[in-house]
DNA sequence: GCCTAGGTCCCGTAT
DNA sequence: ATACGGGGCCTAGGC
């Protein structure tokens, strides 16, 4: 776990060789100047910045302040550490698309070199995929007699998240948001249904399931002859744990 | 510059009150479980990670490889530190929407608190605005007696990036894109023209001013009237470069 | 490779 | 405060 307080700019550059071949996490606090080049193009002076370049390929350059980093370069880049005319330049290159991050770096407060030991799993709870999946093992929380024909079923403009049958024979295309649905919801659904068709008798019931409607929508989906279901992501996770709890019991009755 | 090398947990915890206090950017490299609560929820198990926090009240969890940070809050947080059974808990709370990071630090390899001077401008060049701003600099490159009669125009779906009038008086509705266009720009388009009229005798003429059209949408485009104009990002910096020292010959015949 | 859709997207801007 | 669109978005999944 290398660790230099204000190195020389070679001192600097060898240790960041080394960590760029043994493949570690680098993190510097330095003051330098980016350049990026690629779709677009942009430039950012001299100034103190944390930078980050790890494993594999990807580096980060941050400011004091922001969420984001100011410039970056994703995962599988070349990257490379060059001495230049007293200053140390970091480049990193994306293959596809072709773009180019520069660093000119002045000066090093900080550089260390970390090797992570992190095998633990990262585990994301209730998305729209956990909707999603809440409905297909409980059709019926849509409403009795709901079932099930297929998801993410292929029209030409996208995919139907859920596409199914009502108990009278009415064919259900819904559209799962696990944000209050707006405008853009309401305009997807009305382009898959022109794809779609109802068997000779039956209609076709857009539907929207989502935990609520955004305001400025509520009128335009009333005139669109779509329906909507609530369904927050803390209830489609009690349907899950419900369904996990009655495979388990499934389970030991079994055995 | 206060740099820890594997302090203690009360050590760290002074260090990282002092930081968060001086609103300081504090690095630190630990091993510790991170859990998330809020619009979803996350878990992660122990291992090494790289902890940012910045002054702003932001807080960044990274492991030893990817682009983007597994755990995260944005600017705004109010983060504390706490002595809790032996291990060091960091909490970042976000008030709105209302959610939760909470790590559970076990173990500091690193601790580093900086204060970065960073006063430069960080410029991005060309985007869909930087496209927009050169057709309206020069209207003639989308075609001979081309004119501007709005931009940013509303209309209930949203905006018409430019609106102007063709050599024979037809109304010309450009939607730019700087990427290759696809399918929803075409929709976007229509949606727009829905909501706008042609004077009596003239047409209306929607056009997509893009580098290019995806594949998959030629076909589409050709059935739906739209015309396509292609415009790269490169050609609109040329054209602003241009007007920038014809502004400046201007302005120098000026004195 | 391109295209489509989702994200704890984040972020600015306008309403 | 909420809604809407853009981003060097990034990332995963299909084709």
């Amino acid at each position: 776990m290398p660790v230099l307080i204000s190195p020389s700019l070679d001192e600097a550059r060898k240790e960041l060789v080394v960590g760029l071949e043994a493949r570690k996490l680098v993190v510097m606090v330095a003051s330098c100047s980016v350049e990026y080049s690629g779709r677009t193009g942009s430039h950012l002076g001299e100034g103190e910045r944390l930078v980050i370049v790890k494993g594999d390929g990807c580096i980060l350059v941050h400011r004091g302040h922001d969420y984001q980093p100011v410039n970056w370069q994703p995962s599988g880049c070349i990257i490379q550490a060059h001495a230049n005319d007293g200053t140390l330049v970091l480049k990193a290159v994306r293959p596809s698309p072709l773009e180019s991050l520069t660093l000119v770096v002045k000066e090093i407060q900080f550089l260390g070199s970390f090797v992570l030991q992190d095998a633990a799993e990262f585990i994301l709870h209730a998305s729209e995929e956990e909707m999603q999946r809440a409905i297909i093992l409980q059709p019926d929380m849509i409403e009795p007699g709901f079932k099930i024909l297929d998801f993410e079923k292929k029209v030409p403009p996208g995919f139907v998240d859920v596409y199914g049958v009502d108990r009278d024979g009415n064919i259900v295309v819904i559209e799962i948001k696990k944000d209050p649905a707006g405008f853009p919801v309401i305009k997807q659904l009305l382009e898959y249904l022109k794809y779609l068709q109802a068997p000779p008798g039956r209609k076709l019931r857009p539907m929207i399931v989502a935990p609520s409607i955004a305001k400025g929508s509520q009128s335009t989906l009333a005139k669109s002859g779509i329906e909507f279901k609530q369904l927050t992501l803390q209830k489609a996770v009690e349907i899950l744990q419900k369904y996990a709890r009655s495979d388990q019991q499934a389970l030991k009755s079994w055995l």
